[in-house]
DNA sequence: ACCTGAACACCGTTCAAGT
DNA sequence: ACCTGAACACCGTTCAAGT
């Protein structure tokens, strides 16, 4: 396409030059501060610098706003899934243990943008197709961790998807129950999760290991 | 006034035998049919047959009505637990097995007050302590399976708190993951969910499994 | 003691109007 | 095309007033 842009072409914007970025921006920002129930269209907008109804033009409603700072996270966790694969690039097992904590790690860093991502806040059908690739995406990672597991004979045989879903299900357990504030007392929130995050996913690896004549 | 009072130490409340009841009642009903974002005081209040205002008679504050429904929604769940527990009164490996059935089952049947239990929606401080002791109740049970399974030497050595966890994270994660919407189109939310609940409890079981001697 | 109605400060969203 | 301001229907919460 013709994208020759002169000056009289380019039709400068009113106020900003990208305001829908400087919108999502200015949400997630405002999320994290606070929480998902006391963010505001109003308040991102103010803190634009732009009229309450500035957003309209840029976002359907506050949803449609609301899946694009959930797309970003499923973005972020995609990428950290990937790193995690190609930080141990011929072990599955410690894949899988950097998968965990950095799954845990992000969402400890953006609790709010975690509990909007998980919190069946965004309706699941396909009202946002992009959203449900991102998140697609990041399962993906998870996935080949167990196939590569599962082609090496480390991890036990049976349907991918299902064990990928027993992996996942461990972090993302312990991940929500972490930010959710759930755990009592004395497992708490400790300074070093990694202890924790070593357990799950030790307990984890175990029941995922290629299976041995059973016992009884 | 026609008012006479037959006890006269019983003061006949102004509308109602037991507004407090009515109003919680009322408030989780309403939370399951629609969602928690969507779920106002006015409208509780409405369904009840009273002013707005009158809430606030029994409750401080929405948040306060709220945690009111989680604790049910926690009562419940230790319930459960206790059942799994005395559903298979000397076996470990099915009580945690019976005990992720149950707890994914009733999370489908309440999957708005699941959220609100576990969606970071309430304060984790001491803001609400019959909240907490709930809570801790529930986590009491799958404590309780943990450390039989130990003593019967069919669970591995180690800290309860933290093996419990990682049991309570697999089963929690599955949850969470089937209530919000958030696997693949593949796995969804299955008519029969017991082959997934039986892969994760599986695994959980082979990874809790006291140890053999190592292979490498 | 328990409930009501007006009042206030906040929302999300729509729409005619401005540049 | 992009943004504004008034307007509307909804909130949560407070408070003086009613019974």
């Amino acid at each position: 396409m013709s994208n020759v842009k002169t000056a009289k072409d380019i039709p400068k914007p009113y106020h900003h030059g990208d305001l829908y970025q400087e919108i999502l921006c200015a949400a997630r920002e405002l999320l994290e501060e606070n929480n998902i129930a006391s963010l505001s269209l109003r308040a991102v907008a103010k803190k634009v610098g732009v009229s309450h109804t500035a957003p309209y033009r840029h976002f359907k409603d506050k949803e449609s706003l609301l899946a694009g700072i959930a797309k970003l996270g499923y973005d972020e966790l995609a990428r950290q899934m990937q790193e995690a694969v190609s930080s141990h690039p011929n072990d599955p097992a410690l894949q899988l243990k950097e998968a965990g904590h950095r799954y845990v790690l992000l969402a400890l860093n953006s609790p709010q943008c975690t509990q909007l991502m998980f919190g069946g806040i965004l309706p699941c059908d396909d009202t946002y197709p992009e959203l449900r690739a991102s998140a697609d995406m990041a399962f993906e990672g998870l996935k080949s961790i167990i196939e590569k597991g599962q082609g090496d004979d480390v991890f036990k045989q049976g349907d991918v998807e299902e064990l990928a879903l027993a992996a996942w299900a461990g972090i993302h357990g312990l991940t929500l129950l972490l930010i959710g504030g759930n755990l009592p007392d004395i497992l708490s929130i400790p300074a070093d999760i990694r202890p924790l995050t070593n357990t799950v996913t030790t307990t984890l690896l175990e029941g995922l290991k290629a299976q041995r004549v059973k016992g009884s």
